[in-house]
DNA sequence: AGATGACATGTAAGGATTGACATGTCAATT
DNA sequence: AATTGACATGTCAATCCTTACATGTCATCT
């Protein structure tokens, strides 16, 4: 269902598109909070299709196909947005390593987890250049705010969350570590 | 490999265990970051077994198998903390929802936000009370620092940042909503 | 004219995941 | 003794997702 949705909302906020067109607009901003590749969406387009959320408007060169949503398909987004909650669960491989780690000496704890915050830092550089990018194409023509700016906003705000905690967490890992090797818990 | 690294973890932090009881362990903690149901993990765990990375140390009451993580198996989680580069990605509905928000009218997109910060105080609620059930139970048999709570921290430190990325974009949403048409609802 | 590389669309196989179904045991109640 | 409900384990079908394979077009360079 998510592809879907993911699928009519970059549709609706780029117009008419071709699965090419999305498969790229997917990977350079949907990709931050769901993934799909060209193999997934190609399928998932034309099944959108035979359900009459998307139609082709028109064929371009090359067998290009280009999409548009149609009503039925701005219902099923709006629907969606308004009336379905969300399931709050996260799959992360990242916070599975986080959740692990303590399971290793504290010498190898503190190689993971400075390896944790050298990703996390990466990821914030990235959403940094994201949003100095799009600020620069600030564009009138959205409706009002920015698509998908509010979850840049959230990106940007948890991933330096991420590395304050990383921080924290290696501290947490030396003090541990010199305090004494045995003791577990000198509180 | 995710599945396969969450259990061998659990088995270690937890002693031998059942699947049953791997199920449960699952939802309380492990879920925060990764989840499966008991229909993925009694046949992983069988999977898991006949590649010797657990192996059935006893046969209980009700067919009730004990597994043991083995020396392999051990081998094996200790090499995916310590050389795996994990995927950056995270697959949130949550995220996909604000991600998609301002396709909305101001009204609507309120409706919304204000539906996901709910979500989000009441999943920091439940974090809370987990740290506080966990700081009771501090449990000095575990290695050092207890198993999960880094990660529990960082889960914390997000679901506080969650909730405040809501409060600042309900805020910007009445304002942009103020400044166009007639006030929607502040309050 | 032929080679190259970016463009564009698709299929197929295999593994991961979910939700429903199915089975049987044990303890406590009626 | 029979019923109930929690315990415990599993399978199955359908879907989702990833990776690799396959095909063909168009523009540009040589």
């Amino acid at each position: 269902m998510s592809l879907r949705i993911a699928l009519l909302g970059l549709l609706t906020a780029s117009g008419p598109s071709s699965g090419y067109d999305l498969a790229k607009k997917f990977e350079t901003s949907v990709a931050h909070v769901w993934q799909a590749g060209h193999s997934q969406i190609y399928p998932e387009l034309a099944k959108m299709s035979a359900d009459g959320l998307v139609a082709v408007e028109a064929e371009g060169a090359r067998g290009r196909k280009i999409y548009r949503v149609t009503p039925d398909g701005d219902a099923e987004l709006r629907r969606w947005l308004l009336a379905h909650d969300p399931s709050t669960t996260v799959r992360s491989e990242t916070a599975l390593q986080s959740f692990l780690v303590p399971l290793l000496e504290p010498g190898e704890a503190l190689t993971v987890m400075r390896r944790l915050k050298d990703r996390g830092e990466a990821h914030l550089s990235e959403l940094e250049a994201l949003r100095v990018r799009k600020d620069a194409v600030m564009d009138p023509a959205h409706r009002w705010g920015m698509f998908g700016a509010y979850a840049l906003d959230l990106g940007l705000r948890q991933a330096r969350c991420f590395v304050e905690w990383a921080d924290d967490s290696i501290a947490d890992i030396e003090r541990r570590a010199g305090a004494g090797q045995g003791a577990p818990d000198p509180t």
